[in-house]
DNA sequence: AATGTTAAGTTAACAGTGTTAGATTAACAT
DNA sequence: ATGTTAATCTAACACTGTTAACTTAACATT
């Protein structure tokens, strides 16, 4: 008989549409404001009824998570056709930071988030480490092949390390943006010069290397203290 | 009479009661867990009492942010003692990202969490704009002494532009650190190494800039597709 | 000294939250 | 026709932030 078949995939069905409702929701009126109650009038049903489907709120969270974490690395999928590692690299960021800031809510939920850990297990469907599906695969293996075409200093052997610190700028620069982009007492220069910024920097840094190996040049005095400044100090930690 | 002075007083000290057990109670829980309740019960008031002093949840936790905000920043103090603006700049980034692998909590609350931006008018005892308050306000007074000591790139003249792709970097190390460092599928390099990365990145960049300006060498075939890779062409968008 | 005023705090309640136990429905297998 | 079971609902519980109405106690004024 089909109909075990049949019935499985029914409950499939309202799984999804609760996710979908709960997706709306949240890209809508961001974590907190979400209701189990305005998932359920949504669907037209009772909002107990999310929970034979789920088991509990965080565990909803925590699927809609995995599942659209996927999804934004497809979001990546087309930069496969970008040869140059690098360039790939360079248009992984601005994809990424647009990504954040066309949906604020959907990336605080994803990324700014820390949901009580569910164990991993008890989610389903999280195959992570391929890069056509978990965009830190990608990015990863995007470095792998800048490493292997000899773009890195040789310090800079661990993909994971650099893949670490580009993540680390770029999520920083959306994150921000999207907390603090209304903070007045900030004169904000925009999230894509930022980036511009720190790819600029990631290539070829941001200060005049032979400048800092003289040390500090006795230009301005913006500081009073230290009149006669004969500091000679290399940078560094 | 200076009865009206005391009562004035009196009035401030549990306000501050007030804020004190919010604070301890959300850097021990987070954000998420407090309740007003909780923060009554600990300076044995009832709850309604709270909103005698404050007018609801929304603008306590604010002013609680503000005060912390320039707490924070005197955390940085002690730094004006360092006298090359490169070398503190580099403190500067260590001594953030402490902060916030310290206090956790703390950190989400002042830079991961966007509160509905309770009108600053309505919230007392701002004063930014100054170093010795504003943490921010310290950072471009640093990079202001960096350009003025000829460090930076002739490119990068605005403060304010370098002071944000500095702080972005710093921010994204400390905030996923702090959101994702218990992720299993991430092998963490270590939020410090990560800063230090992007320290060195924006000294002389992570990039290996002959390389970059040769193209993509021609010694591994990590991807199968493009066998007789020949794209050689220039880094940039 | 008695009175009225007001600041500070309490009690009791409301509407809304996530969640659960227990009853109900409806489709299926026997 | 009967029993079983998956899927849903009703009603309730223990919470949450918040408010209206009441009390208390200290003060200022007559």
């Amino acid at each position: 008989m089909g109909t075990n078949e049949r019935r499985e995939r029914e409950r499939q069905e309202i799984r999804e549409r609760i996710l979908e409702a709960a997706r709306e929701l949240f890209v809508a009126q961001g974590y907190e404001a979400v209701t189990m109650r305005q998932i359920a009038k949504k669907i037209e049903y009772t909002p107990t009824a999310i929970y034979f489907h789920f088991q509990d709120k965080e565990h909803l969270i925590s699927e809609l998570c995995a599942i659209d974490f996927l999804a934004m690395a497809q979001t990546f999928n087309h930069l496969t056709e970008v040869k140059d590692p690098l360039e790939r690299l360079m248009m992984m960021a601005y994809a990424y930071l647009e990504f954040g800031l066309d949906n604020p809510n959907h990336y605080r939920l994803l990324f700014m988030t820390p949901h009580p850990h569910v164990p991993p297990e008890e989610v389903a469907m999280i195959r992570r480490g391929n890069p056509a599906e978990d965009a830190y695969a990608f990015l990863r293996a995007t470095v792998i092949e800048c490493i292997a075409a000899g773009y890195l200093r040789p310090e800079y052997r661990d993909p994971e390390l650099v893949a670490q610190i580009l993540w680390s700028g770029i999520h920083g620069t959306t994150s921000l943006h999207i907390t603090r982009a209304q903070d007045p007492w900030i004169p904000w220069r925009g999230a894509e010069a930022i980036v511009k910024g720190l790819l600029d920097s990631f290539v070829q840094g941001l200060m005049n290397v032979e400048a800092v190996r003289r040390g500090p040049a006795e230009i301005a005095q913006t500081s009073p203290q230290h009149p006669d400044g004969k500091s000679n100090k290399k940078a560094g930690k």
